[in-house]
DNA sequence: TCATTGACTGTAATTGTATCCAGTATTTTA
DNA sequence: TAAAATACTGGATACAATTACAGTCAATGA
């Protein structure tokens, strides 16, 4: 997790969450600074600035009210009652916080229900994808990489690394100059390799799943 | 009770429950006027004071998405009627024959273990995908396409469609031209469709799995 | 046959909103 | 103790969005 909020900053968030439900939409800026009693929209701003910071909501550039509380915790209200059953899935790795384990258990977003072996070599976790460097191989923002965890890469692969404090989805790449990180995305540079800086393999990319969920695919 | 909704009230109202679903916010007049393929913002504007007439949503005056669905009933989440498919997952659909309805079983490749509940909106069958004209959709050839079975589609998503004896992915994009289906790669020209050859939207695609089965993502 | 309604196109004025910039003061963190 | 983050004021600007007005076209019912 992230830091916590602090107290004007929860303000804001319920403020957005009580104003979703009385009524249907959420607030502008200067709804938000004339309901806390700010004198600049300004003010509001920067609150949701630091909430998207922290993760709580995210913000659509340009679009009025655009902003959506982001759902953490699944909150399931009709199966109350799931009896613990050892088919949780797969866990969803969100944000990965710098520099620690990526399977720490503070970093699992949720389950998801399929088999390990759906995807082969085995998957041991989905990892959500972040950005656009891979554009080009079919993978895009949001996508959910299946990840297999394994040090042992093969040239041309999708592999999962980690430099220094972060974790990253490139294409792999060994010759005798060293290793290269190749994104698949001309507006994004080659990364090469520094071990000095800290440089794990923390496995390879065995699939993919993208679900847009409401709309469909855009 | 007042008047019914005509189809294209319906479908607005689709859209501004869709949206909210998806998004978080309503969409504005220019936004449904793009999903549905108006020209004016003011058709959808029009279509917002009938639903209003109705009684079926609220709107705000001068605020930006200042709509409101009005609930009437509380529409019980309980999932009475499960089309009970959960045991062998769903399908998966391969090359399909000329002329035939895509989901006879004699296309049904293998099935795939996921509830059919894992894409939302439900996916009714999956469908590998040929071809590289929706690559920079970030649909690879061997992709499989969740479909969700529906003829209700918008512009901009991603559709499974029958021409004549063909079934292809594009994005549907319908105005007052006519309906076109665009490839997302530069090197497939946009199909504009001619009803009278025969055309069906089959469905909406609502997720993409993707896995190479041994040696990882290439 | 004419008035009405639904379903639009197109233009445009006005207002709503996001979002930047430049400040100030206080509190936290390194 | 300096740097960074929090919490604002105030002003400005460009774009987003609502919404009125003036039409067109087709279907429907009186």
């Amino acid at each position: 997790m992230t830091k916590p909020l602090t107290r004007r900053q929860q303000e804001v968030l319920d403020l957005i969450t009580g104003t979703l439900a009385s009524h249907g939409y959420p607030p502008t800026r200067a709804e938000i600074a004339q309901a806390l009693g700010f004198r600049s929209a300004n003010a509001a701003e920067e609150h949701l600035k630091a909430l998207k910071r922290k993760g709580v909501i995210e913000m659509i550039p340009g679009a009025s009210r655009g902003i959506r509380v982001v759902n953490h915790e699944p909150a399931n209200s009709a199966t109350a009652s799931e009896p613990a059953t050892e088919t949780q899935g797969l866990a969803v790795i969100g944000q990965v916080a710098a520099g620690s384990p990526v399977l720490a258990t503070e970093h699992i977003d949720h389950y998801c229900p399929l088999p390990a072996d759906f995807f082969s070599p085995r998957a041991d976790y989905l990892l959500r994808v972040k950005g656009l460097s891979m554009r080009d191989a079919g993978i895009l923002d949001g996508d959910l990489l299946a990840v297999h965890r394994t040090s042992d890469v093969r040239n041309g692969q999708i592999v999962i690394a980690r430099i220094g404090e972060d974790v990253t989805v490139k294409r792999f790449e060994r010759s005798a100059k060293g290793i290269r990180l190749l994104a698949e995305n001309p507006d994004f540079e080659p990364i090469i390799v520094d071990p000095s800086e800290g440089f794990d393999i923390e496995g390879v990319g065995v699939g993919i799943i993208r679900g847009d969920n409401g709309q469909g695919l855009h």
